[in-house]
DNA sequence: AGGACGATTAACT
DNA sequence: GTTAATCGTCCTG
């Protein structure tokens, strides 16, 4: 069961909780099917959270925050990576949830061709779980929760909250207190 | 117009 | 542990 619209329209520390178990799936032109279980994901919340892109407020990089929840929000960085995030909250309110990682499921000769790497590197970095998915520019604002999209979420149940932890987002040593050390990043307990 | 820096990664010592 | 890679975006002047 694919997730709908109303789950990602909720607060974005909810929606990076419960992403957690579920499964990220992407049908490529051919056919093939890419998944994995998501197990690491970050919440960026609203222009005051100067961790977020969106504290420069709307601009064309950004835009996407803004829109739909569901839809998706890809940004490039480092002069080489693609980063994949779920829009959430609501419209016209500039938040996000970064997928992190996942444990791949199927897909994974097609992910291996495209990373040239071991499996355990396959998918457990932001950057690298696009590269294993094709992630580019091409997805931003794509919508995951339209009845015939190629890439989404299903459904899986919510994980108890024994089994993930949280710590301070990642990546952001220079972005000033209190925003750097809210425990907004949550991962799978290995 | 110019420069600093980035929600990272891989290769090095 | 340290650092190069590499370029779009935003801020300063």
């Amino acid at each position: 069961m694919r997730l709908q619209r109303s789950f990602f329209a909720r607060p974005a520390l909810t929606v990076a909780r419960e992403l957690l178990g579920k499964t990220l799936v992407k049908i490529e032109p051919d056919g093939t099917r890419l998944s994995g279980t998501i197990s690491e994901t970050e919440a960026y919340i609203g222009e005051l959270d100067l961790a977020c892109h969106a504290k420069a407020g709307k601009t064309k990089r950004t835009q996407g925050l803004y829109g739909t929840p569901g839809l998706t929000y890809v940004y490039f960085t480092y002069g080489m990576h693609w980063m994949l995030n779920f829009v959430s909250d609501r419209s016209d309110f500039p938040a996000g949830v970064l997928l992190r990682a996942m444990q791949p499921i199927d897909g994974l000769d097609c992910m291996r061709a495209r990373r040239k790497r071991p499996d355990r590197e396959l998918t457990n970095g932001p950057a690298k779980l696009a590269q294993a998915l094709a992630i580019s520019q091409a997805w931003y604002g794509y919508d995951s929760c339209q009845p015939k999209a190629t890439l989404y979420v299903e459904d899986a149940p919510v994980i108890s909250w024994a089994q993930f932890t949280t710590q301070p987002r990642v990546g952001i040593p220079n972005v000033p207190e209190p925003w750097r050390s809210f425990p907004w990043n949550y991962q799978l307990q290995r």
